[in-house]
DNA sequence: GACCGCATGTAACTCGTTACATGATTGA
DNA sequence: TCAATCATGTAACGAGTTACATGCGGTC
């Protein structure tokens, strides 16, 4: 069994201190949580309008001026409830986590040995714009210390979820590099 | 713009040496390719139909026995043609690696500290069978040692694809052990 | 004879993206 | 006044899962 309705508790979790706006939401699958799941407005908008109809949310409307209107939405108990539950369960396997630079690689053999690098190095460029990104907000919010002592329980998520990001990237980029070096030592043998 | 048809590429680059049924594609998809991209028989079973229709692959009949039916697939020179500019193609960008145990952890707040620990382990547990299938899956084609020079150009896609697999799920692991002493300190604080 | 693996397919549904569509607010 | 950002929504399509449906082949 696949896990379900994701979109449906990442929601439901981003309610869980304040109420937002679906336009707020969208905003923070761009900041660290999008690291991990990522929805378009398109998306969340539909979802919205369901949780509604389940009752797991109520909206209210909130005027940003004159006549723009925000709608803003709040856990109810249901929802609560629900998303207490999701908070405890167990993964009992794992999804394929999908990579398409990967992907590619496996079928190496009929990549041209002189375009081969050329596709690294583009990895390896995107790889580190991302980290160096993610370093950026690490700075920003826990300085350039390690501080997971004196956190509160609610920035401790958002310190994992970065950690766990940067531990990624960086051993994306080491991956590539030893790859790259493993290609370059073959081609001054051919 | 979101990588498109993937599943058609994947295809596409599984026959790019033996034609193969769409179960040995599914197959497939359970062994190292499977670390990085997967798709289900129903879902194989129609992208082959329709990469019959433009041309990309075409078929035959093998039979198994007296009566059992494979229906063999091969690349056509249109598919070739396809899948090798397909395999010169650089992402322009980087998309969200989702992982429903990161987002979880986002929301650690409204766990109680007597589960979390739990939800670490399950994943742990996960994580570390994953990693034992894959040394052993390394073992079994590469030996224990580090061949990277002597391999030919074709196994040398299957070593990158386990090699980056390896240390995927190595550093999850370690990054999962930091994170849960990090817990435990917190947790004699208390 | 029963069970497991081989083998192929379709239908219904859910999830996710792209494109279409509209309008307000803020700051240069 | 122009552009970027704020703000919300729908429609069409593509991608992926689950369930339904069927039958052969080998082995215990």
């Amino acid at each position: 069994m696949v896990a379900r309705r994701v979109l449906k508790y990442a929601i439901l979790g981003l309610l869980r201190k304040d109420d937002k706006s679906g336009y707020d939401m969208t905003s923070d699958f761009k900041q660290a949580i999008g690291q991990f799941w990522s929805a378009k407005h398109s998306q969340i908008y539909t979802e919205l309008k369901k949780l509604l109809e389940e009752e797991l949310i109520s909206s209210y409307i909130e005027l940003s001026g004159e006549k723009l209107e925000k709608k803003m939405y709040t856990l109810t108990e249901k929802g609560k409830e629900d998303l207490h539950t999701w908070l405890l369960t167990q993964d009992d396997h794992l999804e394929t986590e999908k990579d398409v630079f990967a992907l590619r690689l496996y079928f190496l053999k009929d990549i041209p040995s002189a375009d081969l690098l050329a596709l690294f190095e583009n990895q390896l460029n995107l790889r580190t714009d991302k980290l160096n990104m993610l370093q950026e907000q690490f700075a920003y919010y826990f300085g350039e210390e390690n501080p997971a002592e004196d956190l509160d329980a609610d920035e401790l998520g958002h310190y994992f979820v970065l950690t766990k990001a940067l531990s990624r990237e960086e051993n994306y980029i080491h991956w590539l590099m030893e790859s790259m070096d493993i290609i370059r030592q073959r081609q001054l043998g051919e």
